[in-house]
DNA sequence: CAAAAAAGGTAAAAAAGTGTAAAAATTGAG
DNA sequence: CTCAATTTTTACACTTTTTTACCTTTTTTG
C-alpha cells in the first residue's frame, strides 16, 4: 500500500512517514501542494493524506486536482480546527476522512486502515461487476466481451480502458485521466497508445450501431449507446 | 437526470450542486420556495431536493404544489430535526426519503441515486435528449443533427453550441455565457471563434429557411424558429 | 447626418489533435 | 532461449479548432 503525504509542516511529517512506514506503508512524502501534485502524477497510490492548510496551494485545491485524474482513491484530509465550512468544502471532494490536529499517531493509523479498507472493499465489489454496453455484457473480471453468441477476450489494457468508460458516470474520460489511470505516466503525453486502444475498442463493439466512442477534441472520449 | 435543488442555505446548496453535477446530474438550484415552484414549471425534471425549512413558502407547501403538477415525481427532503411530526407530514405529501442534516455528500448522493433508480427503474440512465428544431432532430449525446433524410454529424463544440441554443429556453445567449461554458474561459474576448461556430451551425441549419440565428449586437445571439 | 469606432460574417490558412494500419519492441510461457 | 501474444511506436492522411484577413453591419460620436 503506497500513499502520498503532503504536509509543510517540516518537523511533524518525517514523524508521521516514519511511522506510516513502520506499519508497513510505503509512503511518499512532500512538503507542497504543487510537489504534491506531480508526485502525484508520477506515481501509483493507494491513497493520499493531504493537509489543508498548506502556502500557496492549499490540501483542498490538491484535492481537486488529484481527483480529476482519480475520482475514488481515498483522500483524508489533515485540518487544524474542525470549522464547518472546511468540512462542507472536503466532502464535497469527496473526502474519506478528516484527521483533526494535534492527532496521535495511532488515531492517524487506525484512520487511514479502516478508509484504504473501505475503499477497497468498494473496489472488490465494482470489480466483480458485469456491465452492459448496449447489447454487449463485460465482464471486468474475467476480461470478457460477450457480444450475442460472439465472445473475445480483451487484453489487459483494452479491459482497462473499456472499464473507465463504464465506470465514468456519464461515460466521458479525459484524456490525460486515462492516461495517469492505465499507464500511471504523466509523460505519455506524445505516446498514441491511447488512440490504438480506443480505436481497437471502437472495433470489437462495432457490430452495434447504436454504440459510439465520441471523440471530444483536445479533451478526451465519450461512450454514448442510444 | 435533472434534479431540482431547493435550498435558503446559500453556502451548502452550491456545494451539493456541484457534487451532484460531478456524480453526472444536472442539477437547477433555487433558493426560495417560490423560485423553486416558478423553475420546476418552466423545466423538466426527474427529482425535486427540498429543504424542509424556508422563509416564506417550506419545502413541504412546495411539495404540494410539485405534486399538483406531477404526481409520480421522486422527492427527497432535507430536514434539520427528525421531529415526528415533520416526519409524517412528508409521508403524507409522499415523501420518498428524508435526509438529516448535517449529511455527508456521499449519503446525499447515495439516496438520490437509489430513489430515483427505485422511482424510473425502467427509464435509461443516459439522458436521451433531442431537441426539435423546425423539422430538424438533433440528439446531443451522439451529436447527430438529422434534417429529413440527411444527417450531420456535428463536432464537440458545434454540438456543445447547439445544445447551448436549445437549453436555454427563449433561444437567447449571450456571448459571454457561450465563451464561458464551452471555453469556461473569459479572456477568450478578442478571439472569433464563437462567431465561426455561428456560422457554421447557420450553414447546418439553412436547409430550413424558417430557422434563423440572429445577432444581437454586442450581446449574443438568439435561435428562432418561425 | 457623416465619419469613426466597434462588432460581426465567413472563407481560408495555420495549428493542434486524431484514426488506424503496420512495423518494431517488449513480455512471458514453455 | 524461442515463439507468440501484447504493447508501443511510426507514419501519414484526415479532422477539428483557432487564427487571420478582409469585407459588411451596427452603434457611437461630434
Amino acid at each position: 500500500m503506497h500513499l502520498l503525504l503532503v504536509d509543510d509542516d517540516l518537523t511533524l511529517s518525517p514523524l508521521t512517514k516514519e511511522y506510516l512506514e513502520a506499519k508497513g506503508f510505503a509512503v511518499t512524502m512532500r512538503h507542497s501542494g504543487d510537489e504534491g501534485l506531480s508526485a502525484f502524477k508520477s506515481g501509483t497510490f493507494d491513497g493520499c493524506i493531504l493537509d489543508v492548510r498548506m502556502p500557496f496551494k492549499d490540501g483542498f485545491s490538491l484535492a481537486e486536482d488529484i481527483r480529476q485524474l482519480n475520482p475514488n482513491i481515498p483522500i483524508l484530509f489533515l485540518t487544524g480546527a474542525v470549522q464547518k465550512e472546511e468540512r462542507i468544502r472536503g466532502l464535497a471532494l469527496g473526502a474519506d476522512d478528516y484527521i483533526t490536529k494535534p492527532f496521535s499517531m495511532e488515531e492517524l493509523y487506525l484512520r487511514v486502515r479502516n478508509t484504504l479498507k473501505r475503499s477497497n472493499a468498494q473496489q472488490k465489489q465494482s470489480e466483480k461487476a458485469i456491465h452492459e454496453i448496449g447489447l454487449y455484457r463485460f465482464d471486468v473480471a474475467s476480461r470478457e466481451l460477450h457480444g450475442g453468441s460472439e465472445m473475445v477476450k480483451l487484453t489487459a489494457i483494452e479491459a482497462k480502458l473499456l472499464q473507465l468508460f463504464c465506470e465514468s458516470n456519464n461515460g466521458i474520460i479525459r484524456r490525460d485521466t486515462a492516461l495517469q489511470r492505465i499507464w500511471g505516466d504523466e509523460d505519455m503525453l506524445k505516446g498514441r497508445s491511447l488512440n490504438v486502444y480506443v480505436s481497437k475498442l471502437r472495433t470489437f463493439l462495432s457490430a452495434e450501431t447504436r454504440i459510439e466512442i465520441l471523440n471530444v477534441h483536445g479533451e478526451g472520449y465519450q461512450l454514448v449507446v442510444r
